[in-house]
RNA sequence: GUACGCGUAGCUCAGUUGGUUAGAGCUCUGGAUUGUGGUUCCAGCGGUCGCGGGUUCGAGUCCCGUCGUGUACCCCA
């Protein structure tokens, strides 16, 4: 018989029940420690039109955009009427794009509803997003985000709070090793101007720095000078990678260099204001570092950026976010203030999976209700019955087999108990219950068996 | 887009300088055990060696191509 080999597309995963319970575990904390915050949730399309999503990533972002064909008779004209065509605009072909990121649509969310949303509107939004580029470790091309964000305040506390919620999930998630990561787009500003460098090469010069953790010192040397980045320049830039300390005295050392940049200025004040908040809401400052080469690729941040990071497996950044005031203004036209976090939910995921740190469980179900013939079905059926209407996870047997095996079913699915109502049982208005874990089993009347689970703990 | 690695049973893999009929563990099915799993023992099912071509008396093994997959770069969660 020809058939099809099964297979998914480069970079998807089919999410089978044992690791959706793994998932749900990261994402049930998540979403509770969310609400504590006052984040509520939003849902937009999988697919947005294309000139939402155009020009807000980059240039390699808009390369790694998933976009959709036109589908129905605008297509079937391109193919069917000519035999050879040109495309003379990409648009001609496509019009829509899946999803990105999460901030795209909040941003066109919050410039469709201003009547419907009270400012500050303070969202979380857990979505899958599409990526087209190649797959590897903690990398996918479909994969799960959650963003937290707030919209509409240009207070610092919104990115005091932000910052404040990853400290709070990665504890509460048991991470204890991170870092989270801090700079400003404006201290980054600053540094351009300081350098002498056209404005135009600053991303240049962000994407550069942004790599001194991986390539060293002498790497981002070479790599200024590969970008055509002047001699001059180099020399003034390197000397700031190399301020360390704590974080006073990185911010006073940079300060200094950057006195003569007001917007440097500015976001060196605005880093030590979200500082002080962090004191406010109790965080543990040794989880901070100010990283002055922290750059962060997508080019719509316009303040405060952060990541988070663990040392331990090695896998790249596990959240990121920060201040973006001029994106909604794309949607808008008038600009609102709104800044916000990126948690790369796989990669917690893959992380906490190889760190061991996701209790494991094979199934909710805790009882299964064997039948063991005719005759004793239509009990075992009403027994299951009870046992739901109480609110106990059941399962009952759906084919009448030996005992045998719907004692295997339950041991594979690891469900602890199992119930057996056979002849004698039946008899004596009586069920036995086995413990599948201690193996002790024991002969109880009807009317116990839920009382006996109800007093269980959960 | 660039570079390198890997494709052998459902899964994880072994397979010598190219040489008879391609192996193991796990899984699965049946039995020892017709009212009881997880341990043990016995038996069995299961392979176009990714695909196509080439070299050779002979290819799982060498060469070329192709597809799939993984890793690194770029970039990013």
């Amino acid at each position: 018989m020809n058939y099809v080999k099964p297979s998914v597309p480069k970079g998807t995963r089919d999410f089978l029940p044992e690791q959706m319970y793994r998932r749900q575990f990261v994402l049930d904390i998540i979403k509770s420690k969310l609400e504590t915050y006052g984040y509520e949730p939003l849902e937009t399309p999988s697919i947005e039109k294309l000139e939402v999503l155009s020009g807000k990533y980059g240039e390699e972002g808009e390369h790694l955009l998933f976009k959709i064909l036109k589908r129905g008779s605008s297509i079937e004209k391109v193919g069917s009427e000519l035999k050879e065509y040109t495309v003379h605009r990409i648009d001609e072909l496509v019009d829509l794009g899946l999803r990105y990121d999460l901030t795209v649509p909040l941003s066109r969310v919050v410039a469709m509803y201003q009547n419907e949303i009270t400012l500050p509107f303070k969202r979380y939004q857990i979505q899958p997003v599409w990526r087209g580029d190649r797959p590897q470790k903690g990398r996918y091309r479909e994969f799960f985000q959650c963003d937290a964000d707030t919209v509409g305040s240009s207070s610092m506390i919104a990115d005091a709070e932000n910052i404040c919620l990853i400290h709070d999930i990665l504890s509460e998630l048991g991470f204890d090793k991170f870092k989270i990561r801090i700079n400003n787009r404006k201290i980054l500003l600053g540094i351009v101007e300081y350098s002498d460098v056209d404005s135009e090469k600053g991303v240049d010069i962000c994407v550069a720095i942004d790599k001194l953790d991986k390539i060293g010192i002498d790497g981002v040397r070479k790599e200024l000078l590969n970008r055509n980045i002047s001699e001059a320049a180099t020399r003034k830039i390197l000397p700031i990678l190399e301020i360390n300390g704590t974080n006073e005295k990185i911010l006073a050392d940079i300060s200094y260099i950057l006195a003569s940049s007001a917007v440097g200025t500015q976001g060196i004040e605005e880093i030590s204001e979200i500082l002080s908040y962090m004191d406010d809401f109790g965080i543990d400052k040794q989880k901070l570092t100010i990283d002055l080469y922290l750059a962060r690729g997508l080019s719509y941040y316009t303040g405060p950026i952060y990541e988070s990071v663990v040392e331990e497996p090695r896998i790249g950044s596990l959240t990121g976010g920060g201040r973006y005031d001029e994106l909604i203004g794309l949607f808008l036209g008038q600009s609102i203030p709104a800044t916000g976090t990126t948690l790369g939910i796989e990669r917690i995921i893959d992380v906490m999976t190889e760190l061991d740190m996701i209790p494991e469980i094979k199934t909710r179900t805790t009882v299964l209700v064997t039948i063991f013939d005719e005759n004793t079905k239509s009990l075992s059926l009403r027994i299951a019955r009870d046992l739901r209407r109480a609110g106990i996870n059941t399962e009952v047997s759906l084919n009448i087999s030996q005992l045998k095996k719907q004692f295997i079913y339950a041991n594979k699915k690891q469900i602890p108990f199992v119930v057996v109502i056979g002849p004698e049982e039946l008899e004596q208005g009586a069920v036995t219950l086995k413990d599948m874990i201690s193996g002790d089993q024991e002969r109880i009347s009807q009317d116990n068996l839920i009382h006996r689970f109800i007093s269980l703990p959960k």
